[in-house]
DNA sequence: GGTGCTATTTGAATGGGTTCAATCCGTTGC
DNA sequence: GCAACGGATTGAACCCATTCAAATAGCACC
């Protein structure tokens, strides 16, 4: 293995026979540099096979052509697809991606964002947690723009874009009220993470608070598994379910199948995020769908505002999530 | 937004009456400190709120504490869990993760690795492309440590950890001949992949070339649907097709659904990866499973070992793969 | 040839840490 | 009481870039 020191600016500036500075702005673009210095310096560089040392670049400059992502984890399609879209925008405009996952813990958050944070990084995505005050706290103290993605926060000194989970979930209630079911179980990851407030409210603002459970079942392990069945195997057991993302919604298939005869006939199932498998099950999944690349393009847009200096306040912006309909929704039973 | 200076080394020495040195040693434990002016550094930073600058950390110690993950995308579950186990096992050892996503490409490959490696990281984990040569070139003159993850390679610069491919698939192609199947359709990504090769061998080692089809298709988009539904429609079609990865998988099970009457009793699928909806299908779909922490825990041993200046030869390491055999695989019709 | 401009080029100061040789200081042994 | 020792502490040099004030070069015009 060649640990050979690598060629710094200096030896390139030697060979070149030019100042560091000259080679220096060859390298960022600073300032114009005649033809001639400039091919000079750049042959120094490809025979020397000189790589810019982004460290004393960034230490220099304050600030890493870095930026931060912090998420929950990577396990779900969306939260793959956004990383994954972030990943390619950032690219394209020169920046690394340096990702922490938070394990849904706000502690685990608030550390990992801490050492994000000291690798003075250029700007900050957050997808948060339900209690993300002292991460948010920090990330305000240090400086460093950042823009709060998918989950919205009472926080007024933070970008944010979000999906209008309220409207989404309005609608999708209203439909399911016009296919005559009465009784809606909606199973979410926490009760307290905002999203999951917005559409349990809309939930109740629309069927009534006396035809809505919430059941809070954590990553869906086990224990769900006998919960659910118990609340669906009871006398007025609910006729619809709405999952909140597509890990519970794979969970609960499962469930839904081992009862004898109930899905998808006698109760149907709408899922929120669209995991790829969603069309390939029969019937297919209803789903409501949050487009990514569309959040991950504004939000990358606001963060780029703010890196480059722009003070203005913080401002809140919602995408429209889509209902897709196929065939887990279906009428209530005893209807039509 | 407050863009005030942070505080630095020199005003916690200062605040504590102690010199920068002693402050540096408290903050990496370079050295012993005695206990009392340890506590008076620490009170220090704590009331300035002081944040270690990894930047300037970095640059004096010639390596950042990250780690690199370059990988051809993230959409897929199998590098989806990839990405959360090291960033998982990263994190617990004090490391940062960089990522960087190929898309397929040496090109980008070798583009955005060379910007990874600009940063001075202290390890990296390739998923590599089906051409890494250059960016393995550029890796081994830049002298980092790096373990070739899932996907071999000749080169032995490197220490590499993947599955056992070639058993694997004979395991799995001799299981189908017992249940009689004479024709075997292979669907990879691309042909020229590692890990397609070897599994190509496997496959007609065991069954026969004449026995075997494989067909190539990229990320498997419409035009995939085309050649795969003329070629099940064909006289003598197969009557099992493996396909290498789950993104594959579905797309091949639409096209199975859609033509009348093959699936499952016809032809057989099975697929390398386990999606997490794999079971959720009726019939289960039958896999290869690729324990994923497992190879993630192996090559960060490999990568810690190389990090802290280990030089031995460089290793090869293979995991054995899991057939899991589900409803997706039957007799061959005729057969039993 | 000299003057006055402008456009390039230079190189020393700088960023915020780490590190190691030198210093300091308290003990121990005689 | 003094020398030798060893552990704790110090602080100047260094890491490799960027940047800006100052020097220089090149050019047009008289």
């Amino acid at each position: 293995m060649n640990r050979n020191k690598q060629p710094t600016i200096t030896d390139v500036a030697r060979l070149a026979d030019v100042s560091v500075g000259t080679v220096s702005h060859v390298l960022n673009g600073t300032i114009k540099v005649s033809p001639s210095l400039r091919e000079r310096v750049e042959r120094a560089m490809t025979m020397l096979g000189y790589e810019q040392n982004m460290l004393a670049h960034a230490q220099r400059r304050q600030r890493a052509p870095v930026v931060g992502l912090s998420a929950p984890h990577v396990a779900s399609a969306y939260l793959a697809a956004l990383t994954d879209s972030f990943e390619d925008v950032a690219g394209l405009r020169g920046y690394q991606m340096m990702q922490v996952l938070t394990r849904r813990d706000p502690q685990t958050e608030l550390r990992r964002v801490r050492e994000l944070l000291r690798h003075r990084i250029a700007g900050l995505l957050m997808v948060s947690t339900f209690d993300p005050r002292r991460t948010l706290d920090l990330v305000h103290a240090s400086g460093t723009p950042a823009v709060l993605v998918d989950r919205p926060c009472e926080d007024d000194r933070f970008d944010q874009v979000s999906f209008d989970n309220r409207a989404v979930m309005d609608e999708a209630v209203a439909h399911l009220m016009r296919l005559g079911h009465r009784r809606i179980l909606f199973v979410v990851e926490s009760q307290v993470l905002s999203i999951s407030r917005h559409r349990i409210e809309a939930l109740r603002a629309r069927a009534g608070a006396s035809a809505t459970i919430v059941m809070e079942v954590g990553d869906g392990g086990e224990e769900y598994v006998r919960r659910l069945t118990e609340t669906l195997s009871a006398r007025r057991a609910p006729t619809a379910v709405i999952v909140s993302n597509s890990l519970i919604a794979a969970r609960t298939l499962h469930v839904l199948r081992t009862l004898h005869d109930v899905y998808p006939e006698r109760i149907s199932l709408l899922a929120f995020e669209e995991p790829e498998w969603a069309n390939l099950l029969d019937p297919g999944l209803s789903v409501i769908r949050q487009p990514v690349r569309d959040i991950v393009r504004v939000a990358w847009d606001l963060l780029v505002r703010r890196m480059t200096g722009e003070t203005s306040p913080a401002r809140h912006m919602e995408l429209r999530a889509e209902l897709v309909l196929r065939g887990s929704v279906r009428h209530a039973p005893g209807r039509r």
